[in-house]
DNA sequence: GTTAGCATGTAAGGAGTTACATGATTTT
DNA sequence: AAAATCATGTAACTCCTTACATGCTAAC
């Protein structure tokens, strides 16, 4: 696929909680294929109404070790896939992963979310008398979103335990999940050097 | 009010959703300096234990111009205030803003998210058939956290026409703003130049 | 025949962060 | 004596955006 389309893609899939603009799309692609995960070649690929295309396309092609970085990307379960700025893209790649990273994922997210829930408790609690009633307002808000995040992660990990028919004994385990695993973590490629 | 000390106290009460480091910090209180909305000045001021600091704390305090700065800043109620980089601190300071700004930014922020639901909807009609169930089901759940927010933003516009007691016959009004109050936007007050 | 869309790309800048450097003071 | 905390600051880097430059093709 080449860029103009894809980044049409993106933003269409991921649009409405992730964009993607042409200054960060063109240099991620090469750097990608400066890593050797993509290829990138002219195309004369004929479109619809067109004779002759005098501005070639550039076509983007997954090599073999592209796939097998990508294999791996996808079945790491490691905390940065359970971030903030991961998570999403992660949660909408849940067709390409595995029941077992699916289900590690989404106990990484409760986790992470809990504690998070603890520290806005803590703080609520520490910093009550001293605010007016508008931030009370806006920090009751926000615990009550978390709150219904884990509720909303609780539903899905149910579901995959449900459609998994196995661990019947297994409910309420914590995550298990080895930190070592997110060596192989997504990260930026966006840097040239590699 | 020290940077170490202010840092500290805004991590309190935004810490929640709003975080802040010293590298972004002290730029910022040199560029607000600069700019003439607040001083600073060397404190010897005795802490509790010590009987003589030699590291002198940089006291800040705001000037008369810093002062109508803010004021204005307050009582603006531009598209700025209700994007969502700006709003949830111009709601955190709804303690020291006005009413009729409180009700505009909130009506602001009300139709910049029924306009993103809009969007949403549609992009999810057009993508429904090509999309697997994962990406379906986060498209779903963020669709379901903007309703909840508008949601709540409508129990608080009810609030504040409750609590203003005038324009009964008002509700439902759209939100009326000249756009051109927001030529006073908060903004970024990082820039060396001025 | 001009607007709109396709297609690739670069330069500059924005709004931060992390990591470091420095040094005093308080606690253990 | 070591470690934590107070306090200020800088350099480098991250990751992304906007705005621009270029030139084609399709639609009105």
């Amino acid at each position: 696929m080449h860029g103009y389309e894809l980044r049409k893609q993106l933003n269409l899939v991921l649009g409405s909680f992730r964009a993607l603009s042409y200054g960060s799309l063109y240099p991620c692609l090469r750097a990608l294929a400066a890593r050797g995960w993509i290829t990138a070649a002219e195309s004369p690929d004929a479109p619809p109404h067109a004779l002759a295309v005098k501005r070639a396309r550039i076509v983007y092609r997954l090599t073999p070790e592209g796939a097998e970085h990508l294999r791996a990307v996808l079945s790491s379960a490691g905390p940065s896939s359970w971030e903030d700025e991961n998570f999403d893209v992660r949660f909408a790649l849940f067709g390409r992963t595995d029941a077992e990273t699916r289900l590690r994922i989404l106990e990484g997210r409760r986790t992470r979310l809990t504690e998070r829930l603890e520290t806005i408790r803590q703080s609520f609690q520490r910093t009550r008398e001293r605010m007016d009633e508008y931030t009370l307002e806006l920090q009751r808000h926000g615990l009550e979103q978390v709150e219904r995040e884990v509720r909303w992660l609780d539903d899905l990990i149910d579901h995959e335990r449900g459609t998994r028919r196995a661990r019947a004994t297994d409910v309420g385990r914590p995550a298990d999940v080895d930190p070592a695993e997110d060596a192989l973590r997504p990260g930026p490629e966006l840097k040239e050097r590699g």
